[in-house]
DNA sequence: CGGGATCCGGCTTGATACTG
DNA sequence: CAGTATCAAGCCGGATCCCG
């Protein structure tokens, strides 16, 4: 458990209290936190825009409506980091920065499509269920 | 597609805005909702538990370690109002309340792990990663 | 253009207590 | 056991200002 460089990380993934599905991605585990990064808020509307191609930091603004800068700008450092996303910074004036998805970032974007797509499918189930939910117990 | 009843609903997901994959989960579509209550920090977490079989509430507490009541409560409604989960409440004393998922529920939960698993297996390379992106910028 | 630093309001979260 | 109600704290996210 405390290997001196990384005690608690790929570790982790396979450590003993790891066995079941439900506690491997735990809080404890770096992989949730990845998870977090990929299916936040902007973190999904950000893979999902850089998958059309690379895109320079305020037009990726542009496709990810609704972002403020300090969001996207956090977003991308947490995708950077993570190795999602490959940031090209040329140092001309004005300064031109592109960002693109690194190719572990394109299969995880894949597969978060994948989860998305399946869900858009059910919506009209989802929303039926809500309905009788709503119906039955009236409020919220 | 187009019921009277919902309106801004069903149709959402395929309509005329909806063409790119990053706007197709836009936070104006229904989808994007049912999306963070399962990948949620706790809405994962709970479906995982519930992948192991029906459950209880408070052996789901156990099962789901860091959850608080109200939290496991409150993530419980919404995936129940989304038809993940399926809740068997039986009017005995002392009460006894059964969770499952739903068919639905098991199709997400299995591609909700698909990609969780994918992100385990590339730790490592987001490890090291991190580590480069750490050494680079010093600080986060 | 591409961001970092700061301030601040509000929603989310977590204890605690209480009910059936 | 299976929750709901209440309340305070904390973090998230947005707006703004500023720098390179």
């Amino acid at each position: 458990m405390e290997t001196p460089a990384a005690p608690t990380d790929a570790a982790c993934i396979e450590a003993a209290g790891c066995d079941l599905a439900y506690d491997a991605f735990a809080r404890a585990c770096p992989s949730r936190e990845t998870l977090e990064h990929v299916t936040g808020r902007w973190g999904s509307l950000t893979v999902g825009a850089l998958r059309e191609g690379p895109c320079r930091f305020n037009e990726l603004r542009r496709r990810v409506e609704g972002v403020s800068e300090k969001m996207l700008s956090q977003t991308l450092h947490a995708l950077e980091r993570d190795g999602m996303v490959h940031r090209d910074a040329q140092p001309t004036n004005p300064p031109r920065v592109d960002y693109e998805l690194t190719p572990l970032g394109v299969e995880v974007a894949n597969r978060l499509l994948s989860l998305i797509h399946f869900l858009e499918g059910s919506m009209p189930q989802v929303l039926s269920s809500r309905q009788s939910y709503d119906e039955t117990r009236g409020a919220r």
